[in-house]
DNA sequence: CGTACTTTTGAATCGCATCAAATCTGGTGG
DNA sequence: CCACCAGATTTGATGCGATTCAAAAGTACG
C-alpha cells in the first residue's frame, strides 16, 4: 500500500526527521473493526503507528473481564514493545483505519544512529508524558465543568480552543457521557463562563467580562 | 547537603546509569510545604527529581482558579522543561521533602554523550508513557471496583499487588475519596473477590476459586 | 501520654450515568 | 435534486453511586 507521506507528517511532526534508510522499510496496514492485529505474549516485531480508525490495547483480566489499557486514534500504540519481549496486552480495531509499521530492530538503529531523529523521539516522548500527566490530573476531578475548563487550559491557547473531534469523541475523552458534556456545554455557555461556537471554545475571564 | 545514592538509586533505578561527570554536579535541596519553587515563566535551568514529599506543577487560570497539571512523588517533575525556554506552570511543594536538581545543560549534554543513560531515560520515558496511559484509562472508568480491580491488574504482578503508599494516598490516586476506597475494599473483600492481608491485595479469580 | 494522621463506618445529598426520544447533520445513491 | 441512512447533537426523567459531612477507633511517633 502507498503512504501518503504528506498526511502522516501531518499527524506526527516526528515523521518529518525519519531518516530515509527507515522511511523505505516501513509498511502500510488497513484493519477492520473487531480485527486482533496482535495477541499478549507474541514478540513485536515491529513500532505501529495509528494513522485512521481506532485500536485498543486489551488485557483479559483473571476475572475474565477485559480491560483497556490503552486506546490510540492517532500516534504510536504499544511503545512499550519497543523495550520488551513480549506484548502485554491484546491489540484489537474497535473501527476501520490505517497504521504504520516500522521494523523494531531498524527502529531501534536509528535512534541510535540518527541525532535528529533521536532528539525529535524524546521530545515527543516527553511531550506526550506532560499530555498524560495533565489529562490524569484532569480526570480526577470530579465534576463535568471542571473538566472541561481543565481541558481548555490544558489544551487550548490562551483559552481558546479549536476542537479537533467531534463532541462527542470529546466526552470520551473527558470520561464523561455525551449527553453532561453537552448539558455542561450550554450551562457554562449560559452563564457566561464560556463562548461555544461550533469548533471554537473560548474562556471568558470573570475580570474581563 | 549529602546525597544518599543508594536511597536515590532504589527510588530511580535509571540513576544507576547516571555518567560520573552529571553526578558531581548533582544538588540536593530540601522544600517546605508551602513553599513555591519556581514560577510560570521562569526559564528552567535544572531537571528537578522528587526523592520525598510532594511538588505540584499549578496553572493559575484565567478565572482566578488554581488547576494542578502535575504532582510528584517520587520521580522527575516538569521533564518538559527539558525542551522549553520557560516553565508554563508554578511548581509548590504541599509536603515537606527533598528533590535532587540536575543541571539542565550537562543533563542535555550526557544524554547525547552518552549511550546507556540516553538509553535508559528512553526505556524511564517509555515506560511512563505506558503507566500514564493505563492510569488514564482507569480514571475513565466510573465505578470505584472496577478503578481498584484495573490498578491490581495493571500495576500487580499476577493479580497480587504490594501497597507501596498509604490507602488514603492510594484512593487519591485512583481519583475516590478514602472514604469510598475503604468501603468498596471491604465489599470485595466480602464477595470474595479479592484478598485483603495489610499490604498484600490480591484478586481470586472468580473459575480458579 | 498526647498529637497528628490513617482507617473505618454511618447518613444525607448531589451529580453523573443511563434510558428514551427527537432533531440535526453529512454523506450515499437513486 | 431528493430520499434515506448512520451518526452526532440535544433535551427530559430517573436511579444509583460517589462525594461529603460527621464521628469513632486505631496507629505511629516524639
Amino acid at each position: 500500500m502507498n503512504i501518503d507521506w504528506n498526511a502522516a507528517i501531518e499527524i506526527l511532526p516526528l515523521l518529518r526527521e525519519l531518516p530515509d534508510p527507515l522511511r523505505t522499510l516501513v509498511q502500510s496496514q488497513g484493519f477492520r473493526a473487531g480485527e486482533t492485529l496482535h495477541r499478549q505474549g507474541e514478540r513485536p516485531t515491529a513500532m505501529l503507528c495509528v494513522l485512521s480508525g481506532e485500536l485498543h490495547l486489551v488485557r483479559h483480566g483473571l476475572d475474565g473481564h477485559e480491560r483497556v489499557m490503552q486506546r490510540m486514534r492517532r500516534g504510536f500504540i504499544a511503545e512499550a514493545s519497543m523495550e520488551s519481549a513480549a506484548y502485554h496486552c491484546d491489540i484489537m480495531a474497535v473501527a476501520d483505519g490505517t497504521l504504520l509499521r516500522f521494523p523494531l530492530a531498524d527502529f531501534r538503529t536509528a535512534l541510535e544512529d540518527v541525532p535528529p531523529f533521536r532528539r525529535a523521539w524524546l521530545q515527543r516522548l516527553a511531550r506526550e508524558v506532560r499530555t498524560l500527566r495533565a489529562q490524569s490530573e484532569r480526570l480526577r476531578l470530579n465534576s463535568a465543568a471542571e473538566r472541561i475548563l481543565h481541558f481548555i487550559e490544558t489544551e487550548g491557547e490562551e483559552g481558546v480552543m479549536l476542537l479537533q473531534q467531534t463532541r462527542k469523541a470529546w466526552a470520551a475523552e473527558l470520561g464523561l457521557s455525551h449527553e453532561v458534556l453537552y448539558r455542561t456545554l450550554r450551562r457554562l455557555r449560559e452563564e457566561g463562563v464560556l463562548q461555544d461556537e461550533g469548533g471554537r471554545i473560548a474562556m471568558r475571564s470573570k475580570v474581563g467580562g
